[in-house]
DNA sequence: AGCACGCCGACT
DNA sequence: GTCGGCGTGCTC
């Protein structure tokens, strides 16, 4: 009986492909095969094996080429969480299995420039001497590389269009490497042993303890103020997992894996510790795949890929700041690390933890249900109290001093109380760039990106407009390039022109910045703030990039210079994520022996998201969010997705939202609410023209059953593979 | 998605 | 007369 396997490839068909096997080959399910597909080849992943039963009514079926792997790159436990993840995020199987796989391909691609028939033919006729040359050169061996054909590019198109040659793909296995021990051969880390923990600490850690011993799925919620150390009970309950001879897995924003935090779990765990870092190249990524999978790690630290690392025998899932954005994966497939993780917890049996200072409102909510096990920490360790916060209201501010200054009084005389205590200061400004936005006053236009329909941000070291969007840049210009006016202006700030500002308002102090354009890479980034953490910098001005995880004890001084930046944004989460920035950057002042004090300006002082943050209050802004959520049919109410048409043709977008809203239409239900088809808030993006739905649903499978249906119909319809996007759970609405 | 096949305009 | 534009259809 001839054996056939179903096999997920990387194109955007839902749908798996059936193929043969030799007799030559065993194969597994979750191997990586080579298989021909069409006129060429694939690496796919092997999803099931199975008699001829499953294949009776294809008519060619095509055998596998090659196997990539002697053991299948993944167990039946991530192929079910890939299979989760196709449904559940309504992506082909294919696409989702491709996020789970290890980092390196296992295939070398080449291509050879081969003569054909009537190029041998032609070799016996007449020929220009370089020709004649060229085509001597392909028969007397198996062709040549495309990539040494550079010099003779033109000359090689030319006969290849005449057909007298033609591109030959070859794919075939790339050499398995030999892989190196772990990344901490070469460092001598000195190991730490366990910190004292305070009864909060303590309690939340028992709490962990008692779940871990029944090995059974649990989540918990562990709600902790800033410098609560939380990060204490995460090394305990892994230290834990480790000694029963277990793993754990740790998810940790992008901007928190410092080697600082490396290094501190280096110090306790040694050479089991893996971490993945987005800076590590695939080569280097590959080695801790396979260090993980081969057992010779059990502790991985990483961000959101990381859920996927190859652990066996899952103990404990740690998502450390499980609110942050970042976990969402903003291209196909577009998965949340945190609920990925969670659903990976609940089929290994393990205990998750879910941290922060300032829970998702989903998270808090399903604590409050009792879904998840709420733990409070409410005491910072060491009983430091938290910051004394004071709200300017800049309003008042302009129509008392009639200046229009970015900097109120109250906060540049807290800065120069800080410089002459030699204490240090942050100071928060969430937009990077000089001037916002730049204006023509003639036209009233302000300068465009030429691919977004977006304002172009002036950053002025690099005396480039910007796109923050697509990356777009241009010259300054002198007069408006639209209207040839001269009578072009600057407007709003950004951290750079906040940091030349301070400069000048304090020229003896020490001034560094801290965002995307001063950290490029996570060591610029690590150089920066250990010269903030050495105290040779007295001010660190910076966009959020300053607000998250960093402990530096001579910081008293939090300044947010515009805490509204936000708030504007046409998204539902626009008060969560302003609250969250607050706290978080309200949380770094006041981490060593002196009191910390924390200045917001704004001009809405009266917010919730302010005057909680303001109060270190989360259960106020819990409450006032809620009852907004609830109102407006919101999550954690409801349970959304985000579908987008986009095409590079203003038309084709538009015709294309109309035909889907049609569609949709047609597939109202109770329980289901659908808003659009309109322009997304940003039309143009990257190019594409985009218009999108937004659907609300009382139930997760209600959704599902829409967007399914829209999938089809987009299918049936043949609309463009790439013009439609589905967000679920979107993060954004941009 | 990528790639082949197929049918209409501006060039040697 | 040919090259080459991208519409349409298909991939086990």
């Amino acid at each position: 009986m001839p054996q056939f396997c179903e096999v997920a490839l990387p194109v955007p068909l839902n749908q798996l492909f059936t193929y043969s096997i030799p007799d030559s080959l065993s194969l597994k399910p979750g191997m990586r095969v080579i298989v021909p597909f069409g006129s060429r080849q694939l690496v796919g992943v092997v999803v099931r094996c199975g008699d001829m039963s499953a294949a009776i009514e294809i008519t060619a079926i095509k055998p596998i080429q090659e196997v990539l792997d002697e053991e299948p790159a993944l167990s039946g436990e991530m192929l079910r969480l890939g299979q989760w993840i196709a449904d559940y995020y309504v992506v082909p199987q294919g696409e989702a299995l491709s996020a789970l796989l290890p980092p390196r391909s296992p295939v070398r691609r080449s291509t050879r420039v081969v003569l054909t028939t009537t190029g041998q033919h032609a070799l016996q006729g007449n020929l220009q001497a370089e020709e004649r040359e060229f085509l001597q050169r392909l028969a007397k061996r198996r062709g040549i590389r495309r990539e040494s054909l550079r010099a003779v590019w033109p000359l090689a198109e030319k006969l290849r269009k005449r057909g007298w040659t033609t591109y030959e793909h070859t794919v075939k296995a790339s050499a398995a490497r030999p892989f190196k021990s772990g990344p901490w051969e070469n460092t001598s880390f000195k190991p730490s042993g366990p910190h004292e923990l305070t009864p909060q600490q303590q309690k939340a850690f028992h709490s962990i303890r008692q779940q871990m011993e029944t090995h059974q799925f649990g989540v918990f919620l562990l709600h902790g103020v800033t410098g609560s150390g939380k990060t204490e009970v995460y090394l305990r309950a892994i230290d834990l997992a480790l000694k029963r001879n277990q793993s754990a897995l740790m998810l940790v924003p992008e901007i928190n894996l410092t080697p600082a935090m490396a290094a501190l779990f280096a110090s306790r765990f040694g050479e089991r510790v893996a971490i993945l870092h987005s800076s590590l190249s695939d080569t280097e990524r590959e080695a801790q795949w396979r260090r993980v999978r081969e057992g010779f790690s059990d502790v991985v630290i990483g961000t959101r890929s990381a859920v996927f690392a190859p652990l066996n025998r899952l103990a404990l899932v740690i998502v450390d700041e499980e609110h942050d954005a970042s976990y969402k994966q903003e291209e196909a497939p577009r998965y949340h690390g945190r609920d990925v993780a969670i659903v990976r917890a609940r089929d290994a049996g393990a205990t998750v933890v879910l941290g922060s200072a300032t829970p998702a409102m989903e998270s808090r909510y399903n604590a409050e249900r009792g879904k998840y096990h709420l733990l409070e920490i409410e005491q910072r360790i060491r009983e430091r109290p938290l910051a004394e916060t004071a709200v300017v209201d800049m309003r008042v501010e302009f129509a008392e001093t009639g200046r229009q200054s970015f900097l109120s009084r109250k906060l540049e005389a807290e800065i120069a109380r800080r410089l002459e205590q030699r204490e240090q200061s942050l100071i928060l400004l969430n937009r990077r760039g000089y001037s916002a936005f730049v204006l023509c006053r003639s036209c009233g236009q302000a300068i465009q990106c030429k691919n977004c329909s977006i304002a172009l941000t002036h950053h002025r070291r690099l005396a480039r407009l910007l796109c923050h969007y697509c990356g777009y840049a241009r010259p300054v210009p002198r007069v408006c390039p639209q209207c040839a006016s001269e009578h072009i202006y600057f407007m709003g700030e950004g951290s750079e022109r906040i940091e030349d500002a301070l400069h000048r308002l304090f020229p003896q102090a020490r001034i560094g910045r801290l965002d995307r354009d001063t950290a490029r890479g996570q060591r610029q980034a690590e150089a920066i703030l250990a010269a903030f953490q050495n105290h040779e910098l007295d001010i660190l001005v910076g966009t959020q990039m300053i607000a998250k995880g960093h402990d530096i004890h001579r910081v008293t001084l939090v300044g947010v210079i515009t805490a509204d930046i936000g708030l504007a944004r046409p998204d539902f989460r626009s008060a969560e994520r302003t609250f969250q920035l607050l706290t978080q950057v309200s949380g770094r002042a006041g981490r060593g022996e002196f009191l910390g004090e924390v200045v917001i300006q704004t001009y809405y002082p009266d917010h919730y998201a302010i005057r909680a943050a303001a109060a270190q209050d989360y259960d106020l802004f819990y409450q006032q969010e809620l009852r907004f959520r609830q109102l407006m049919r919101y999550p954690p109410f409801t349970v959304l997705a985000n579908v987008l048409v986009r095409s590079p043709s203003a038309e084709t977008a538009l015709r294309l939202a109309g035909r889907l809203g049609r569609h949709l239409e047609t597939q109202q239900k109770l329980g289901i609410k659908l808003l659009g088809p309109a322009a997304a808030a940003i039309l143009r993006l990257k190019k594409d023209y985009r218009y999108q739905f937004l659907l609300k649903a009382s139930r997760r499978n209600l959704l599902r059953e829409v967007l399914l249906s829209c999938r089809e119909f987009a299918q049936r319809e043949r609309f463009p593979a790439a013009s439609l996007v589905i967000d679920v759970d979107p993060q954004t609405l941009l």
